[in-house]
DNA sequence: ACCGCTGTTCCGTTGAGCGGAACAACTCGC
DNA sequence: GCGAGTTGTTCCGCTCAACGGAACAGCGGT
């Protein structure tokens, strides 16, 4: 019974929806009844019934110069609120359990704050040599896959700004110091989607992370796996598999569209 | 005709709308069948056929561990099409980043909707203690300086009238709830081109606003910058002029003529 | 094992919504 | 200015889809 096909609907409501996303797909501001009617193939009459009864509710408004019907606010602030709503945290934590499950290593999430980057959560496996990290702590955005995933997407011009006033100091012997070539690595990450660190932050810890982006391409979030250098080495490609694929549905689940080639 | 009350309209519809609503309004993510019908005294059962046509759609999605329901992408999809759809928006948006960076606080741009205002973009600083407003939300015209700025530039009627039915409940201890003084407000406004306002919508907020009006004079949006009262003070005047000037050139350049002496 | 709470389904009744068609209002071309 | 061809809007009788009370099921707490 969890199947949507079997439970009961009412095709009104189900008609509303369609409306609605008609005038979501339009690339036109206003659209009018028959144009509508003619898209869904539903009869003028409902149409005009339904788009009177948006009206009312304020999803949709009128335009009586032209007598055509366009999304009103309403529509705005129940989509806003989709957004109030969304918890990046919430959303991450049973992909992050899965993650850790089918790697057999930790499975981290970060966000941005300020110019520093934070774990807010991890799942880790259940075996005696695994990475933990530690949650709230502050690091900075230059250093480890996690950090380099959230840098590579910001707006170019926030990168350089940022580069340019911070201070690339080394945290491990493997830490990128040198500032051009840590632009050209965020480059490919951003080419390739997801980034890779073989013990830039932490000596002896290696691994792979992707950005969680919303509905405006801002990165509000990372995911990455990570563990020991020694093993984890050969499962960074299929790690890094993994997790892009679960960042980008992440990503669409809270507003992120793909730009279309 | 162009009387909402007297269309035909579909009862399904206009609670299925109502059930969105409900979703926008909370504060929860996430709402039960019975939380939704006592809120709007529909029975349980529409409602949960409500819910239902509009999961089949991705308005509304399931979690299945709490048997709850919650918004939906498809929400968000619609709710964008109508930023998409607003021009202004794509018009005003250069300019606030700018004078978000000039200023080092938080620019906002607002449209009018019916009789209420609603925030539909917004550029923030970076920095620790700034101002940030919730797009999509409602407010009213008669508090804040976007909301003073929108409404003095209307016709002396519409203002009248509108001031004529409607309360002036206090937003906080800085509202000002004498239709006297709001109406002398007003016209000040209008003289110097801007609006301000210390914590009137939101204690502890300050912001400068000023109208951008189109062709025929009427005002299309409003542009504000604000911050914490305690710094915002001392940047009124300077904010005062930098937005006077940008939203000055917007008008024109949706076809505002300024009147010549 | 109880209770009280959810969400979910059943089912017979009925009136709300359907849609074809008529109407009205507007635009365009000649 | 006057049809022809568009629109949006309303009418109205028929029908069947949605209504909602009630029964059912599946939780979670004590």
């Amino acid at each position: 019974m969890a199947d949507t096909s079997t439970v009961q609907t009412i095709t009104a409501v189900e008609r509303t929806a369609e409306v609605l996303k008609a005038f979501a797909r339009a690339d036109t501001q206003t659209l009018g009844v028959t144009e509508v009617a003619q898209e869904l193939g539903i009869s003028k009459a409902v149409v005009h019934r339904i788009l009177n009864s948006l009206r009312a509710t304020g999803f949709i408004e009128f335009d009586s110069a032209s007598r055509r019907y366009l999304l009103g606010p309403t529509a705005l602030d129940v989509g806003l609120a989709f957004l109030r709503h969304v918890d990046v945290r919430d959303l991450a934590r049973p992909v992050l359990k899965e993650l850790s499950q089918q790697t057999d290593e930790t499975a981290t999430l970060s966000i941005r704050s300020d110019w520093q980057r934070i774990y807010i959560d991890q799942v880790t496996p259940e075996r005696e040599l695994k990475m933990t990290v530690a949650l709230g702590r502050s690091f900075p955005l230059y250093a480890g896959s996690s950090s380099k995933a959230l840098l590579a997407f910001l707006p170019q011009h926030e990168i350089d700004e940022y580069l340019e006033r911070t201070e690339l100091r080394p945290l491990t012997d493997r830490t990128i110091t040198d500032v051009d070539l840590l632009h050209s690595e965020l480059v490919e990450v951003r080419a390739r989607g997801y980034a890779t660190s073989l013990g830039e932050r932490q000596s002896g810890a290696g691994s792979v992370a992707a950005p969680i982006l919303d509905h405006t391409g801002h990165p509000v979030a990372s995911m990455s796996l990570c563990g020991p250098v020694e093993r984890f080495r050969d499962e960074v490609d299929r790690a890094a598999e993994l997790i892009t694929e679960r960042t980008g549905r992440l990503s669409r689940q809270i507003g992120y569209l793909p730009e279309q080639s």
